[in-house]
Formats: C-alpha cells, sequence, structure tokens
DNA sequence: ATTAGCACTCGAAAGGAAAGAGTGCCAACA
DNA sequence: TGTTGGCACTCTTTCCTTTCGAGTGCTAAT
C-alpha cells in the first residue's frame, strides 16, 4: 500500500509550498528547500511518479506539480503536522472569545464572524438543537391590554414576547393561563401541541377573548424556531483574498451560495463528537458549489442536546493545519463556555483530532 | 440659470443608456433613441458643452462620454422620472415584508436582506435609538442558585436574561430587589445608574451576595446596547454584479469597508424626516472607499424615538430611480409595521420625495 | 442653427516573437 | 540499481506591433 517515506516528504512538501505560493511548484525548488540530500533530477522522477499515482498533477506539461485532492487528503490525514499555535496567539483567540461570549445566548453569527476573523476564511457556524422543551412560563401582566410571555427553555435560553392585545383582559385569567400553560405545555416538544390541548387549556382557563392561542403560537413558535437549525456564514468577503479567486465569476458565485445559507455541512447526522475537526477536500464536498473549495468544521458542545459546528470555507489550497488548529481552540472555548459540563482548562492545548473521509485507510 | 431644455433631454438620455449598458455613450445611439430630432452632429455639439459645463466626460478623447458626479446630481434632482413600479412589484416588496416581518424586533438583519434581495445591491439598514429607558422590571426565581431578569423598554421590546448564581440566594430578596429595581431604575438612562445608586439599592435590600450588582450590570448592558446604533450590511457579494467591480481589489476593498460595519451613513444627525430618500454620490460620501460608489438611503420611522434607515450601496452608475422606489416602499411598509403610529395605507404608491446635497441648488 | 463628410485619435483586440520556467529523457556515474 | 548533470523540448507568459473600429472635432454646405 503506502507510498515510500520521501514520496511523502516530497509531497507534503509540494502542499506545504503550494499553500504558501499559490504557484506550481517545481522540482528545483523542492530540492533546495525540502531539505532531503538529493538533486533535482531525483525529485523530477520521484515527482512524476506520484503524478501517475494520482496526488500530483501539472497543470499542464512543463509547469510545476499541484496537490490533487487526493493529495491533500493523504497530507490531512497523515502528513501535515500539526499546528502549535504560538501562545500569544492561543490567547488572543481565547481573549477574543471572552469578549464576544459575555452576552453569547443565540449570537452564534458573533462566533462566525470571530472564527472568520482569525483565519481569515469565510466562516460559518451552525447549532442544532433536538428536542427542546420549555421548562417553564411566566405570563407577566403589564397593564389591561398588555402582557409578557416568558419562557425558560430547556437548553437554559430564555425567550419573551410582548403581548399586546386588542381587548382588555382581567389579571386573574393571565394568573389562571400562567399556571395552566406551566403544568400542560412544559417539557413537551412541538408535535405534543396539539389542537386538542389548546382547546382544553382554554375551556380550563374559561378564556372566551382568544388569549390562549396567542400563547400557543408563541409557544409552537418558540420550540419550532429552537429546533430549527440556525446557520450564520459570515466574511464572504475574505474569499477575495485568495488568488483562486480573483475570478469574480467564480467568486460571486461561491458568495452567492454561502450567503443564501447554502448547505455545506456534509450532513446532519454526520455531527461528529465535539473536538472532532473534519476537513472536506474538494469533491468531497456533496454540494456542486464547493467542489473546489474545502470546508473544515469544527464540533462543539453547546450542552443539552445541543451540537453545534464552526467551520471555514476555502480553496483546496488551504492552510489545514493552522486553521484546524485555531477551530480546535475555538470549538473547545465554546465548548468549555456552553456546554455547562466539565472541560479542558483553558490555557492547555488540545490535542488535534482530525477526520476525514474514510476513503483512503 | 439653468441649461436648454434640450441639453437636459440629452444628458438624461446619456445617463439611463451608460446606467444601462456601462460603456460610454456615443452621439450616434442618442440621435436613434433619444427621439429628439436632429441629428448626430448636433448631438455632439450639445455634448462637447455638456462637457466643459462639467456635467459629463470622456474617459479619453475619441470615446463616448460618461456622466459625472455632477451630472448625476442634476440628473436625481431633476431629469430622473419618478420610477412608478408595477403593481406586482409593489406586491410583491409587501408580500415578503409581511413574512419577514411577523417577527421582528430587532431583526434588521432581516430588513437588510431583504433590501438587497429587491434591489440587487449590497445594502445596509440602521437604527438608532435616542434616550430608552427600562419601564418595568421582573424578576423570575427560577430554583435558589436561577432566576430570570426580564425588562421591559419603552421602546416596548422585552429584555431578558438567566442569571445562575454561585451562590443560593432566597426568594424573598429575589422579591425585595424585584420591587427595588422597579422603583429605583426605570425611566432612568444608562447615565443615571450611578455606583452610589447600585450602592443603596445593595444595602435597601440587604444584599450580602452580589446579586444587585449584577442586576444593575444587566441594566447598563440593557440600556447602552439599546441605545447604541445597530448596523447591518448585507449582499456584499452583489457588488459583484457590478462591472465596475469585477476588479477584486476594488471589490475587495469596499466590501471590507462595508462588512466591517463601515460607516456610510452621512452622519448622526442628518437622519432626516420619515419618508424622504437621500441620494449621496461619489464623492459627495465622506467616506473615502466610498468616493466612487453612490449610496441611496431612506428614513423610515420606528416609533419612540427611533429612526431607522435603509440604504443601498452601489457605483455611481446606479439605476437611482428604481432603486429609490423601492427604498421607499420598504422605508413605508417599515414606519407603517413599526411607527405605530398613522401612516399611509398599504397599496399607495407613496410620493418620493428626493432629496440630496444642497450644493446644486 | 443644423447637417454631411472626412481626417484623426485612441483604445481594444489580434497576432507573433522572445523569454523563461520546468519537464522528460539519456548517458554517465557511484 | 538508484542518482545525477545535461540538454532538447514544451508550453505559458509577457511584451511589442499591427490592425480595426468606434467616436470625435472640424469644416464647409444648407
Amino acid at each position: 500500500m503506502g507510498i515510500s517515506e520521501r514520496k511523502k516528504k516530497i509531497l507534503a512538501a509540494v502542499v506545504d509550498e503550494y499553500v504558501r505560493t499559490a504557484e506550481p511548484v517545481g522540482s528545483k525548488s523542492i530540492a533546495a528547500n525540502a531539505g532531503l540530500g538529493c538533486s533535482s533530477a531525483t525529485i523530477r522522477n520521484e515527482l512524476a511518479e506520484l503524478v501517475s499515482l494520482g496526488y500530483l498533477e501539472q497543470p499542464h506539461t512543463s509547469a510545476g506539480r499541484i496537490p490533487t485532492p487526493m493529495g491533500y487528503r493523504l497530507y490531512v490525514n497523515e502528513l501535515m503536522q500539526k499546528q502549535k499555535l504560538s501562545l500569544e496567539e492561543t490567547e488572543d483567540i481565547n481573549r477574543r472569545m471572552n469578549q464576544k461570549l459575555r452576552e453569547l445566548d443565540d449570537t452564534i453569527g458573533d462566533i462566525s464572524r470571530l472564527a472568520s476573523q482569525v483565519t481569515n476564511y469565510p466562516a460559518l457556524a451552525l447549532t442544532t438543537r433536538t428536542a427542546v422543551t420549555i421548562k417553564r412560563f411566566d405570563l407577566i401582566y403589564v397593564d389591561a391590554n398588555t402582557f409578557i410571555i416568558v419562557a425558560l427553555l430547556s437548553d437554559n435560553t430564555v425567550k419573551n414576547k410582548l403581548v399586546k392585545l386588542p381587548v382588555s383582559v382581567d389579571q386573574k385569567l393571565v394568573q389562571r393561563l400562567s399556571a395552566l400553560f406551566n403544568s400542560g405545555f412544559t417539557n413537551i416538544t412541538e408535535e405534543a401541541v396539539t389542537p386538542l390541548l389548546i382547546n382544553s387549556t382554554e375551556r380550563a382557563a374559561d378564556d372566551t377573548m382568544g388569549v390562549t392561542s396567542v400563547i400557543a403560537a408563541f409557544v409552537i413558535e418558540t420550540l419550532s424556531s429552537a429546533v430549527a437549525p440556525s446557520a450564520f456564514v459570515s466574511g464572504e468577503n475574505r474569499l477575495l483574498n485568495q488568488p483562486e479567486f480573483r475570478d469574480p465569476d467564480k467568486a460571486h458565485k461561491l458568495m452567492g451560495y454561502l450567503s443564501g445559507g447554502g448547505y455545506i455541512l456534509p450532513s446532519e447526522e454526520s455531527l461528529d463528537e465535539a473536538g472532532e475537526i473534519k476537513v472536506l477536500i474538494g469533491p468531497e464536498n456533496v454540494a456542486e458549489e464547493l467542489k473546489d473549495s474545502s470546508v473544515v468544521i469544527a464540533t462543539y458542545d453547546a450542552g443539552d442536546n445541543t451540537r453545534g459546528m464552526i467551520g471555514v470555507i476555502g480553496p483546496t489550497r488551504m492552510d489545514y493545519s493552522t486553521v484546524a488548529a485555531k477551530l480546535s481552540i475555538l470549538a473547545a472555548g465554546l465548548s468549555r463556555r456552553l456546554g455547562g459540563g466539565e472541560a479542558p482548562p483553558e490555557g492547555m492545548h488540545n490535542k488535534l483530532i482530525i477526520k476525514g473521509d474514510r476513503e483512503n485507510e
């Protein structure tokens, strides 16, 4: 199976150099820089073999080599040296996360922005929740036409809504409804909110003005939007940093896809264990628009059945190791802050577990 | 003073054509299309004069003419025929607004996205509030370590926060604090939340565990973020539709500026009366990055001391009249929905009041 | 005042030559 | 057998020149 050690070194050198320069890399520069003691002619022979093995390709005869997706895959799985960020970088990321997260509730937008800033690629953040329920209701009576619904969800976020009624409603009714909803509508999922339940509540509360249905609508709305995966893409413009997107049409196409909330993630169920990093290279992506881009995704644990992902999108020629390291820090930070549970201490460089498609194993 | 009627017609023809094609327009095509009965030679003479008057310019000798910012200004102020959108278009916009706004609280992001979709230019939305206060507090006791702060603001939005304490706190204390905050912290602005006030409240509540300061922090945070102007830019990628931004560097620069929340708006106090449309052409913009772009801004009234703006950014060669018409509908819709007050009925095409710099009057 | 005609200008597009990077292969070598 | 220097070859990139054409400015005629 495997290929010779030297071939691997050469492949790694090609990838590193290509990532850095975005230019096809020639035998000469490898001989000069990669520090294996042999001449360019030898390298040429090896390169030719790597091409026929499918790890590299040539844009045209008499140009240098660039990695194929298969080449990147091997690089990511085996070759790339796990990037240790400097302590300053790590601290910087953590500090910025602290600033942003002070008030983090559902502002995954901030996370996404942060990831984009830190990596200098477009980034996306998304969360999927399963089975969110309401833990507790409170109805706050404000005045005869107005009350506030407050709901504490099972994921410990709080939703509210100010309700203005066209009719007056008396405080007693609000209290009755508050009690009824607390007993009848807590700890149930959206599907369990049936017209039957609503009707019987309405009758029990002796509500002749339709207040019950207003509250029920809020419940449904809250539960369904809480469960709906929410996504946020930001920093699309950073795509234009990359030489491969200097063609405005290409850039536009991908950016349009991204900001359309285009979906990227492999598929819902492949949200892996928190802490893992997943790399999808070029054609490994499902979406047509991403076929020649790569996506690096980190999964974090946001507690209570909530999994989140942060990821970045870039050209296949991407600085996988740095990006993976940075995302890993972000994901660990998020797990620590949101997961509620026991989490690795802040300062620690956490181990990267890189995982990708299985096709090369 | 003004220039001859025919010159105006010619100028309008140049702008219209240039907006459509993005190519310098020559005397011949004007003679053919503008329908004033004279030959291209005559047009040429007129064009030459328009150039020397400063309304047009030539990229180079022997090219057609393109409008200068001054030319656009005249066009916007006097020449452009107010676009009447078709009924379908109007309805479409209103319908989409209805969908989005159902749950509009502070999701100006949605508005911005909508504006961008509708106009096909990048769009921004922003709101400035002045003097927001808290109308009413409720502290909801959840368990010994947990309570929820609910605040109803003067602009009728509700903010909340779930507070988890490291220590147990008894229900009585929560009630006392609730009452104290309701009397002491309502109807005051951020500046009035002094350490003195906080201290005295803490003492009055007999709070030895620092709960008071947690709530006070929430108050400060809430008031300051409510007053902070919030902005949202979206659809940056649509910039790439425009031929003048095919140069990725140019595009990147502007997009970076935009998504950096770069600020565009002329200046805070120039938020004009709701219903007005403001056009800033090229160098009329203050920001260096916008010097060769144009901005069209509509102001709407969001009720209770809140003014909002929605605007779009595009090249100076912009379809001002359509954009103005569309923004006008959006702004009217927002005023109607958010302003609470009396507003023009939905179906009505509202009159455009276009306002720009005064320099040409 | 308008128009037809014409020489002129200047950019954009097309063609071609030269430069340069990098390869593939061969013959020599350890 | 694996490695190396050398060299001819290929293909792209760049630059220069030429050509083409749109559009002008001017002039003389109406």
